[in-house]
DNA sequence: GCCCATGATTGTCA
DNA sequence: TGACAATCATGGGC
């Protein structure tokens, strides 16, 4: 059905007739008399509404996620109790995940509050227009301000129903948020290619001593597209289990044993398969492990098809044309004895004590040093 | 679905 | 605090 300008000129002018209407006062005592008596029958259904509590929780829930209430930086509530549940130390780590959790949740924050003052306006403005309806209408009924407020809750109440929607929404938006973000940072993905081989190109070519300094760290995070954690986590559980099961990494350590060396005869220094550091190179470096000191050790010289890349370090070390032979103390080849009094990686050399193999010649960070 | 590889986590130690 | 060792949990190949 369409209202046209003609039948809006025809009931406004049926209005007029009516008020002018010689029964008019007549007609509207009657109906003064009627409302008198239909009034407690509003007045009993006009029920105190109480709060609903459907209602009280998402508004908390909205609160505690920071959607709701006064903005500190786009929810942080939410932010840091996902920082909390990150574990702590890795937080620094994962701040990339959490500027995105945070813009995402400033999003659902910013359509929620439009959203909002949307409903609102349009409340406001309906409730307008059927309060100038009513007192357009109570020249011809009798429409009692109780009534009007009636009608008012009534609206607002319809209204809320709509908000209590979009709070439900925001609510579960949250919530998906939320799961996606904590399932993130629970999945594990491999490194790419790419990073693996970077990685294990710094560790075999720092095999005597694969504990790359923080710099090294960074540089090779930055590389691999990682964190600078990521790479520790990487180096600890590659020397674990390197020395859990030599065997089955040392055609890996020869590929990457080559790789190095034909990088260095090729000329020169590759900043990934870089020299490790006379310290512990020269102290016969080579991590003292239950098997691979005969690995690695037992080996005369580099007769055969495959070397270790520690024996390719020594020998770049002694011929290689920068030359490291000065400060490998006289030889290019381990020492047996030295070895064994070097111990193990950890004995071999202390971070602190020692150059880090990330701090030699070539290393990962710095090509100046020595 | 199984199995292995691998990144992440946790507890312990120096 | 960093490293190690054990373990968990997931991805990916078969």
């Amino acid at each position: 059905m369409t209202i046209t300008d003609q039948s809006l000129d025809e009931a406004q002018a049926k209005k007029h007739a009516l008020n002018c209407h010689r029964m008019k006062p007549a007609l509207f005592s009657v109906l003064c008399e009627i409302k008198e008596k239909t009034g407690l029958s509003i007045r009993s259904s006009q029920e105190e509404e109480p709060v609903d509590p459907q209602l009280m929780r998402l508004d908390n829930m909205l609160l505690a996620e920071g959607v709701a209430g006064p903005e500190k930086g786009g929810g942080s509530a939410a932010a840091a109790a996902a920082a909390a549940a990150s574990g702590g130390g890795v937080s620094p780590d994962n701040s990339i995940e959490h500027s995105d959790y945070r813009s995402k949740l400033a999003q659902i924050r910013h359509i929620y509050h439009s959203e909002l003052e949307k409903y609102e306006q349009a409340c406001n403005e309906f409730t307008t227009h059927v309060m100038n309806l009513l007192r357009e209408q109570s020249r011809t009924r009798p429409v009692a301000p109780k009534e009007m407020e009636r009608m008012v809750s009534i609206i607002h109440r319809k209204f809320s129903a709509i908000q209590m929607q979009l709070k439900q929404s925001t609510c579960e938006a949250v919530m998906i948020l939320r799961s996606r973000f904590l399932d993130a940072r629970r999945k594990r993905r491999n490194f790419s290619k790419q990073a693996t081989e970077v990685l294990n190109e710094y560790f075999y070519s720092h095999l005597s001593n694969p504990y790359p300094s923080e710099e090294a760290k960074e540089e090779l995070a930055k590389k691999c597209g990682i964190t600078v954690s990521q790479v520790s986590n990487w180096f600890g559980n590659k020397r674990i289990r390197y020395k859990k099961n030599i065997g089955k990494f040392q055609e890996e350590a020869n590929i990457y044993a080559v790789k190095t060396a034909v990088s260095v005869t090729q000329g020169g220094h590759s900043r990934t398969s870089s020299p490790t550091p006379p310290s512990s190179a020269g102290s016969g470096g080579s991590f003292n492990l239950s098997g691979s000191g005969d690995m690695f050790l037992g080996m005369p010289g580099l007769n055969g098809d495959s070397y270790p890349a520690s024996q390719v370090e020594s020998l770049r070390h002694a011929m290689g044309p920068g030359g490291y032979g000065d400060s490998l103390g006289g030889g290019p080849m381990y020492s047996p004895r030295e070895m064994r009094a070097n111990g193990g990686w950890q004995e071999a050399v202390t971070p602190s004590s020692v150059t880090s193999p990330t701090e030699g010649p070539g290393s990962v960070h710095s090509d100046t040093s020595n």
